[in-house]
DNA sequence: CGACGCATTGACAGGGCTCAATTTAAGTGG
DNA sequence: CCACTTAAATTGAGCCCTGTCAATGCGTCG
């Protein structure tokens, strides 16, 4: 699996909030420490819906995509997660199994606790358990914005809205315009936005046409985001 | 607004987990005398998205619509809660706004507290933090779900599946079969499953032709609701 | 260079939305 | 208790967005 990257090239600035944040430096080196690491390559299944849930990650290299499988076939992608950033925050809880399916994209390597250690952690450190409780909400908003937006908008709108999300996420500067920042294919953004992969190139062929963004082969440059912004929020093409 | 319901029929039996259970009797007894009430009617809005959140709450009697509106006048539900359950744990970080509408279906009345009193509660009862968050994982597991029935899904499936769900959460054993708890409009179903009241009418109709439902203005009963778990599993009419 | 996987484009059809016209039922006032 | 009002529900007709399927093009890698 290829770096698509160029290393060089900013990422954009993005509020800070997932993963150890909100607790004291030395306190999360510790926690670092603490942790079981483990590596991945592209493709590889961190966990999957419905096992129990045991091990809560945090991201240090590489990238994770969480997605709901659909018995049917079809997948629902939720994130990609980067460095730094946590997930499978049910672990703290016995008796429930994971609710998403966490895959690597590319090479990644991640830091894992089981429940014990994560009971205890959240025992010494109460602002921990605050924090966790934070980023919760924080997902469970998002999902419910995304949910309404599945349910409300049309195909293009909710595309402009996956590109933008995952602009503001992943996204990079570059000469041409912001670069995002790992392999996406049609089929992803279909899955992220609940379309299909054809559609998905339609739209991305006009928008291409229109300068709106730049694409090849899993690789998405956006090259207007104010327009795309624009569109996003009337869904009107004026 | 009328009482739909007679009060003498039972309650389906359901898994407890809202509220306040998880602290023991005494402790919730203080911590619900600390609360202040308030008194609603049908329709009129507890609280509204966007607005900061300065308040959580706990409907005591009636129950409440928790909905998420669009710009162009949609709006999505995503529950109905009823006594003993609460809404609004945002309220617990500042600087966020509420990402729901509450509405009153109904005379309602709940119990609210400031966003200080809470953090002294969360603080006095680490129990209790553990089980706002407990309850806010449930929640965000349940909109997942809803959102990958919503992407992967035809209408048909959906609306058998939301029919099922708001049975096991609001059902009431009659003669007939299971009783909807509380005045819900062909509309209201719309919104609750991303569709539009003729799609709802049109299949309600075509239901009670194979007995599966009896419905009446605002008023559903699920008479076959071993033929309606079928077919939402599988979507297929066989 | 050949092969495999991703992307593009066209043709077609169907699920479900839109809109309009009625019908039914509940609530209200005399 | 009945006529009147109002809101919910039903039903039909038409069409459009978008999913489905098939054929082809293209970029990457072994």
């Amino acid at each position: 699996m290829p770096e698509i990257l160029d290393p060089q090239s900013p990422r954009l600035p993005r509020p800070a909030l997932p993963g150890l944040d909100g607790v004291s430096p030395q306190i999360r080196q510790a926690i670092l420490a603490s942790g079981q690491s483990a590596r991945l390559e592209g493709g590889q299944v961190l966990f999957r819906q419905d096992d129990p849930a045991r091990r809560c990650y945090l991201v240090r290299r590489g990238r994770l995509k969480l997605v709901k499988l659909h018995e049917q076939g079809k997948e629902a992608v939720f994130r990609y997660i980067g460095p730094g950033e946590i997930t499978a925050a049910v672990a703290v809880f016995k008796e429930k199994a994971y609710p998403l399916t966490a895959v690597a994209i590319g090479d990644t390597e991640v830091a894992g606790w089981d429940r014990g250690t994560i009971m205890a952690l959240l025992r010494q450190h109460p602002d921990l358990a605050l924090h966790l409780l934070q980023v919760v909400v924080e997902r469970l908003d998002e999902v419910q914005t995304r949910y309404l937006e599945l349910s409300a908008e049309q195909v293009q709108q909710r595309l402009a809205r996956a590109l933008l999300r995952i602009m503001k996420h992943s996204g990079r500067r570059t000469a041409e315009g912001i670069l995002i920042d790992f392999p996406l294919s049609r089929q992803e953004l279909a899955d992220y936005t609940g379309t299909t992969l054809f559609t998905v190139s339609r739209t991305l062929s006009a928008w291409e046409k229109n300068g709106w963004v730049a694409s090849g082969r899993e690789r998405i440059t956006i090259t207007d985001p104010h327009a795309l912004v624009k569109f996003s929020e009337t869904g009107e093409t004026d």
